[in-house]
RNA sequence: GGCCGCGUAGUUCAACUGGAUAGAAUAUCAGAUUUCGGCUCUGAGGGUUGGGGGUUCGAAUCCUCCCGCGGUCACCA
């Protein structure tokens, strides 16, 4: 396809200087609506600028040429300052048959580039929720499709295993855990946590308003609150390596992780490496050194240290505090570089992280590229919006927030729900039937995500997205159980490449796939799955529309039959194959 | 207040990055098909793309000024 269109630029820009005596810049072409006859449209408007002809003239000219020197250009219309061509039957046929050869269709030749992905990367504190899921289905996906795209990826998390969150839910469960574990509560380890994490915070309150009682403003009431001071003593004590604050650390830590684990497990998603911030939290320092050096940064009278980016339309930023202790950005700054001496090979990487921190990683790119380093240029904040639900937003002091574990298990039984209502899963066993909705009701909460352009805000809507009709993740499901249930009463079928005469439904299916790996190259291009998954659906639609209007089985030429099989088997393999990179499994049977 | 992002059918989202009459889904209504499977398909109504101005052959998209929503402007992470 992307040759065919470099072969066309190619006659047309030579076409045009023989004629017209003009060599022209760039052709534009656009794939041809749907409700015009053709194939590919050339747009004609921007030639016109460059070339004195009449448009007709011009449409006349390039339209005759391309059919004449062409053979795969069957014939054209003009309408208005569109050329339309529509490509011969076998040219298309040509088409499905290489790809059908090629059974790694949409995975690109190795490049030499590798990439870091990071997401997730959570609080020891509490749970994941409805946000980090967020977080991890987009992480994942684009790693997937950055690795479809032909480049090596890294999977990453940086824990923020350390500080004062952390710290909250200790000083919580030491005065009131008595002694409760995991094991003993049947809690999971990481709401646990959770559970002390919001302990503290209310009886921090209930100390707040006690010492506002005795008359101390709100701001003294809350730095003064014994319970606020017994954290941050606890820090101070885990900073100096306190052989009993870090074995609670480490122990807490550990129920978090299991906790964290498991639920990683359900959701699907893993990392190749991990870093752990408080291994990394001291990291920077030489960095800032080398700033000064750079005169990239600037030290002022107190003694913190500031990068000026007045030039690149920004403020100050503060790197060093006055007591020389780190900021946020000291130590994202000092984990980037550690990144690369550990994977000297990196050439780029992309941070999942919420937009509410887009300012923070603008500057952080930024002084990256001021320091000068090589990769600094291949940096990328895959920035998301909040996750909102159709009852309100989202807050976790008020208790709305939607934890991952729940919302995975509810979305599993939805499904179940669903799906029982509507038909016989008979040749399930309970076990089998556990592990399809667990699918189901996956695949309907990531498609929902994913479809979605990551800079908007989502409103999810749990029932909506397990719906089996309609753009959801289910439909898609279904529609692949349904080719696989094909593919299982056609094996008796050779294929075999006859000469038929296509179908319009044909020729938009064929037309589709040829389109895939573009997809994938765009998609990757622009971080973004939500072309993958509008793709997707435009297929899957595509397929049932020519499912409705073309018996698959149901005819007698064996030729036709096998070709339309083979068709149908490979929509099938793109399914599956751009499922996997939503993280969307598909069931053989539904 | 400065900066960043968003605003598209009743609702949830698209629009190939400046292209044709702004498309799907959902809900409502009217049909067709039931080939393998609970399905699937076709059609209708529904829009001043938040508003005004500008750029050009052509704007949801770019520029500008307003309006609304969100975020951010910590020696927090």
């Amino acid at each position: 396809m992307k040759d065919l269109q470099l072969q066309l630029s190619g006659l047309i820009e030579r076409v045009i200087h023989e004629q017209f005596g003009v060599r022209i810049s760039k052709v534009d072409f656009t794939p041809t609506k749907k409700e015009f006859e053709g194939d590919l449209t050339i747009v004609l408007f921007s030639l016109l600028k460059e070339v004195k002809a009449s448009l007709p003239d011009l449409a006349q000219v390039i339209g005759d040429y391309l059919q004449q020197e062409c053979e795969e250009v069957k014939s054209y219309s003009v309408v208005k300052g569109f050329l339309n061509l529509s490509f011969s039957d076998a040219y298309l046929l040509r088409q499905f048959e290489a790809l059908n050869k090629n059974a790694s269709w949409g995975t690109h030749e190795r490049n030499n580039k590798t990439y870091m992905v990071e997401y997730s990367s959570p609080n020891t504190n509490k749970p994941l929720h409805l946000g980090h899921i967020r977080n991890n289905v987009l992480g994942y996906s684009v790693a997937q499709i950055l690795e479809a795209a032909g480049n090596k990826v890294i999977k990453t998390q940086i824990i923020n295993d350390r500080g004062i969150h952390i710290c909250k839910s200790m000083v919580a469960w030491k005065r009131f855990g008595d002694g409760e574990t995991p094991q003993s509560s049947g809690l999971k380890g990481d709401h646990l946590a959770g559970k002390y994490y919001v302990h503290f915070d209310k009886i921090y309150k209930e100390e707040q308003a006690d010492l506002i009682a005795k008359g101390l403003s709100p701001e003294d009431a809350a730095k003064q609150a014994p319970i606020f001071i017994e954290a941050q003593e606890m820090l101070r004590k885990w900073e100096a390596q306190d052989p009993e604050t870090r074995a609670l650390w480490s122990e807490m830590n550990a129920w978090v992780y299991e906790g964290f684990n498991e639920t990683y497990r359900k959701l699907g998603v893993d990392f190749d490496q991990l870093y752990y911030e408080s291994d990394t939290y001291l990291l920077g320092r030489d960095i800032i050194d080398e700033g000064l050096d750079k005169k990239v940064f600037f030290r002022k009278p107190d003694q913190s240290v500031w990068a000026d980016l007045t030039a690149d339309g920004l403020d100050e930023k503060l790197v060093l505090r006055s007591d020389q202790t780190a900021v946020y950005m000291t130590q994202d700054l000092g984990t980037a570089v550690q990144r690369v001496v550990d994977f000297p090979e990196i050439d780029g990487m992309v941070y999942t992280v919420g937009n509410e921190q887009d300012y923070h990683f603008k500057v952080l790119f930024l002084l990256l590229q001021h320091l000068g380093y090589p990769w600094a240029s291949n940096l990328h904040h895959l920035s998301y919006g909040m996750v909102d639900l159709p009852s309100g937003k989202m807050k976790s002091r008020e208790g709305t927030v939607v934890d991952a574990d729940d919302l995975m298990t509810e979305m599993a039984e939805t499904a179940g729900k669903i799906a029982s209502e509507l038909g016989k899963l008979d040749g399930f066993s309970d076990e089998e039937k556990q592990i399809l909705f667990h699918k189901i009701g996956l695949g309907a909460l990531k498609y929902f995500i994913l479809k979605v352009d990551p800079k908007k805000r989502i409103l999810f809507d749990p029932e909506a997205s397990v719906d089996f009709q309609g753009n959801t993740g289910p439909f898609i499901q279904y529609t692949y159980a349904r080719i696989r249930s094909i593919a299982r009463k056609a094996t008796e079928n050779e294929f075999v490449f006859p000469s038929v005469d296509l179908e319009g439904k044909e020729r938009e299916l064929i037309l589709a796939l040829t389109q895939y790996p573009s997809v994938v190259e765009q998609a990757a291009e622009m971080l973004s799955p939500a072309i993958v998954a509008n793709y997707l659906y435009e297929l899957v639609k595509q397929f049932n529309s020519l499912y409705q209007q073309l018996p698959i089985l149901g005819v007698d030429d064996a030729n036709l039959r096998s070709f339309r099989v083979a068709l149908t088997l490979k929509v099938g393999e793109v399914i599956k194959h751009a499922s996997s990179l939503l993280g969307i499994e598909v069931p053989e049977q539904m």
